[in-house]
DNA sequence: ACTGATATTTAGATAAGTCTAAAAATAGAT
DNA sequence: ATCTATTTTTAGACTTATCTAAATATCAGT
């Protein structure tokens, strides 16, 4: 029972969105993603509930079911083993690739994701650093980044420090960012490079200096 | 105005019937060929007439108009781009290769295009001896290959013998098959691999010997 | 708890592509 | 020239995906 690109793309947005927080995916949210209309995303939601890839209750958003975050992970799989194709191997520039790999993720042949795969040598991080899960869905150990280079709006996890001082660690502590600690990266202010995070319910602010010095995973 | 995949496989599939003789290619032709039903067909090809990608008249076939036919070509050109990338670099088999091809060839980006051609070193034959347009739509020089290896159903060409004998070139001048002749292999039989040809109205049947000894315009 | 704003769903319409069944045109044979 | 078989077109219906406008539910501030 293979799927549309129209249901395929509504998966692989419902999974990227539910990433952002716990609660279900909000009609509005995926319309706004998909630039439609929030009575088109009703109407295709109730299709896959129909089909078993999400669960949705009426007013409640909508969570993938097992089998539709197989189908969700597996677009993300493709589309990024395109893009290493396209910039690797054909010399693309680092924008034009991403509404190219859009339509190739499409492509529905397992043989050929898996050839691909082998020809690039079983990457495991996209050029922008994405993670590229395997044949079974598996994502690799988390990427890490910097927490100052991380985008607004990811729910992230403390994986380590660039800066090994006393004052830090014990700044660190004070503000519950020990290491394996989850939060989510609320918004990034330009006139200072600040950034607004929220864990345990509390919001804090840090500063470019603590930011930058703390890596997070991708 | 692109076109949609539907749409797509309709162009390249009257271009394919529209060489195999010089009447407009019939629906009931393109229902077979597409494994749709004849009503399909006369709908869509009022939606091509529309767009001016054909030309039609009730009853009389439909022949592509040079906007279609550059449409056409360009998606034979990208089928057979695909086909050489699977088969030389992602190490496909033969007959799988196809189907793949089949989904590739529309997928809609220039850009990639030029840089996949270049990327395989701007390949003029297939790995099946297909010949690919340039990207401006141009043919390379036909390539040969032994009347008896020809598909059925082809227009073709002499385009050289391998046998030189004064003996064989009498038995050519006498059946009328001379350099440059035009002819349309109508059959092979599978018993002694014979064929039968149609040239200037007349029909008539070649052994396997001479068959194997003609050049003909692949 | 009420009320206004916002989010979501429903109702009904449209366009693309397909199908079946019936009507119309063409081609072939006497 | 007429009849018959074949091809092609039309009429009407169905599915998928979309939209606008209207109805309904939820949320937030008082
Ligand atoms: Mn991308
Ligand atoms: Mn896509
Ligand atoms: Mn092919
Ligand atoms: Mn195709």
């Amino acid at each position: 029972m293979a799927q549309s690109f129209t249901e395929e793309n509504y998966l692989k947005h419902i999974y990227k969105l539910s990433r952002k927080s716990d609660k279900g995916v909000s009609t509005n949210a995926l319309a706004e993603r998909l630039e439609t209309k929030a009575s088109s995303v009703t109407d295709m939601i109730k299709k896959l509930a129909a089909k078993k890839l999400v669960d949705y209750k009426k007013y409640q958003g909508v969570t993938l079911t097992n089998k539709g975050l197989k189908i969700a992970v597996d677009i993300i799989r493709k589309h990024r083993l395109w893009e290493v194709f396209l910039l690797e191997h054909l010399g693309f520039g680092g924008t034009e690739v991403h509404e190219v790999a859009e339509e190739l993720e499409h492509i529905n042949s397992p043989e050929l994701v898996e050839r691909l795969d082998k020809f690039l040598g079983y990457p495991k991080y996209d050029p922008h650093g994405g993670p590229i899960p395997d044949n079974k869905g598996v994502f690799p150990a988390p990427a890490r980044v910097r927490l100052n280079e991380l985008e607004t709006g990811k729910k992230t996890k403390v994986m380590g420090i660039a800066e090994h001082s006393n004052a830090f660690l014990a700044h660190l502590k004070k503000l519950g960012l020990e290491l394996g600690q989850e939060f989510l990266l609320k918004e990034r202010f330009d006139f200072d490079h600040s950034v607004e995070i929220e864990l345990n319910d509390k919001t804090i602010q840090l500063s470019h200096d603590v930011a930058k010095n703390i890596f997070v995973a991708y």
